[in-house]
DNA sequence: TTTCCCACTAAGAATGATTCTCATCAAAGA
DNA sequence: TCTTTGATGAGAATCATTCTTAGTGGGAAA
């Protein structure tokens, strides 16, 4: 992605644009796999050496509050950020410790039926997502 | 449950039994919500003053690789412990952060189905678990 | 332009959950 | 009984993350 788009998901999510936002994002929409705040901090370093690990953080956190990257927690406990925005399930590898994604309209379009159909007592359901464990082969 | 019950459970899963086994399953047993070690500990701690908090984490741990609890990471990167070992989703509620069980045989039999007919690429799977977000009312 | 202000950042200390180390202990088997 | 092996207690160590604090820079207003 570009200067330009990446400023303008930044300034629309109404932050202010900066350096350090520029590389954070940029390093979160290029990642294949879904990184750790460490990951993105050891991406960046060579080009921006004087980076600090603890706006790695709370840029990355700053991003999930504005809503322009996801995040979530893997089986270690460690967190995981993401750029894709929409829903979309996780397969984690046993074996590898690898976290892809796993897209799926006609599961979305089951588990939506099956949930208007099927109200939890007492509960309203903001999002749902499927962990899927087991092995690449 | 009684401790004959609880003894049978322990040795069935290959481990010696002993009397802090025997607490911290326990306490894993009649816990309603999914408690982290540190619940447990704080739980059989009035009752058994000399047991150490290494000891529950390593407990727990032995528990889990033996199969006879279950253990995942909430929101926050917590480990929780669960005594039930059939599958079910967790509902996870953003005012409260509380996390309560959901289980609904429909559902599992719609994502066997789907997951029969929709193979993954590449992937065996092992187990599939849903994480509903939202607030109770 | 100059000043003021405030959000952003760097650096590292502090925290919280978890694991590790190691000395001691207890039970089971030889 | 002696030995061996695994379990336990205590606390140190680790790892990811958050917090604190001081310093910086860019934009708004005069």
């Amino acid at each position: 992605m570009n200067i330009e788009g990446i400023k303008n998901i930044i300034t629309k999510g109404g932050l202010k644009f900066t350096h350090q936002r520029m590389v954070i994002y940029n390093a979160i929409a290029e990642a294949k796999n879904h990184p750790t705040a460490e990951h993105v901090f050891e991406q960046i370093k060579s080009d921006n050496p004087s980076i600090s690990l603890g706006t790695v953080y709370k840029t990355l956190d700053t991003f999930v509050t504005a809503g322009i990257i996801q995040k979530f927690v893997d089986n270690k406990g460690v967190m995981r950020f993401d750029g894709i925005l929409e829903a979309h399930s996780h397969l984690y590898c046993k074996k590898t410790n690898e976290i892809s994604d796993y897209k799926n309209a006609e599961l979305e379009a089951l588990l939506t039926k099956f949930f208007d159909k099927n109200q939890i007592e007492d509960f309203d359901i903001d999002e749902i997502s499927i962990v899927i464990k087991g092995q690449k082969l």
